[in-house]
DNA sequence: ATAAATATGTAATACAGGTTACATTATTAT
DNA sequence: ATAATAATGTAACCTGTATTACATATTTAT
């Protein structure tokens, strides 16, 4: 694109990617530029000029997150014919990112933005909504379910909704605390029995 | 006590009260000192006279905190003879205090030091222990269930501890987003059917 | 070859936030 | 009354952290 000056020295993508990592362990407060500039092997400036400042960053850091979510736990949710399948699937799928050794114990969208300064609010309120999206998804995926005729009708898809994504901040919360793949998939199976009991039987 | 010298011109538990309402609110690194002084309406020089340091300061606040799990919560559970009952009016209880109009609508222990820099990491940790007796409450409480035989041998207390505690975490996340009081109650409910299909029919 | 354009690193800047020094005030003990 | 003790408020200090100024380096266009 860039045809003329100094070519960058780094790649734009994986210095994201680098970052995203940073910021999925510690945060967005929790994360220093310092953090940044040792993770990515860039000074500050290079770092300013490619993405904007540390709120950009990380704006961007969380639009190279959503894939992995999207094409993950949602693609299988969306993807699996079979409701029971579809979230037993899906609920180990948050198992294994949030235990993966190849990334941070948790999910960035539900951890990384809790607690801010009034300055940092806007990255509250932007996982905030993803938050939302991420029900709303759940939501949709069981009004399907109901219309497949594949849980009883007089379930109610936002109250399952509500409920395992409940499950799945609360699972998010535990793997940070260093909770076990072994454990977390003992708690999805549990919460996978309410499922099973609302499902009809054919 | 100190009888000599210049009488201090707030009370101690009251001020600790305030700020435990605003580091309930907003996390450890979210709180600053001035939203302390705020709160408390005395300078910074005479919180840290009376407390300590910021860190300090927030143990106390913790400390503070405690009685009202220990009072409500964990009282209930153990106070109530009959689990499934338990587990109903400690999870009421639970969203209760999320979503009750007298406090931020979320849970301390939970939300307040997720992430943190780190020279902040030790109120991480202090939490995470915190959590981890949580749990163990739990875990005793479902224990002396299965001694009593109110529920199924094969049933194991730790695993239905990490469920309901992880509702519990999930359901503080959810309220910190706002989450209603009825739709909290619903999860609730939903989590219920769980121990319910355990319990031994009388 | 020279100019234009962009990237890079060093070093400075700006600012927020925790903490402390110090003078003042209010109390008790003698 | 005076000294001793402790609390208070003002104002400063210090440090960590985000951001930027500037000189230098590397590329393309003419």
């Amino acid at each position: 694109m860039a045809v003329v000056g100094r070519p960058r020295t780094f790649d734009k993508d994986e210095a994201l990617t680098k970052a995203m990592y940073v910021f999925w362990e510690k945060g967005y407060e929790g994360t220093t530029m310092a953090d940044l500039v040792d993770s990515i092997g860039m000074k500050a400036p290079s770092i300013y000029a490619a993405f904007g400042n540390k709120d950009a960053i990380f704006k961007h850091v969380v639009s190279h997150y959503l894939p992995i979510v999207a094409n993950g736990q949602l693609a299988i949710l969306n993807n699996t014919p079979n409701i029971d399948e579809a979230v037993e699937k899906t609920l180990n799928e948050c198992v294994r990112l949030f235990t993966s050794k190849d990334n941070p114990h948790t999910c960035l969208i539900m951890t990384a933005a809790i607690n801010t300064s009034p300055e940092n609010v806007e990255h509250v309120e932007a996982l905030r909504d993803l938050r939302k999206y991420y029900k709303t998804a759940w939501q949709t995926r069981f009004e399907k379910a109901k219309l497949d005729k594949q849980i009883e009708a007089a379930t109610d898809p936002k109250s399952l909704a509500e409920f395992f994504t409940t499950i799945v901040q609360g699972m998010a919360l535990r793997a940070k605390d260093g909770a076990k793949k072994s454990d977390l998939a003992t708690t999805s199976e549990i919460a996978l029995k309410t499922i099973s009991s609302l499902m009809i039987k054919i």
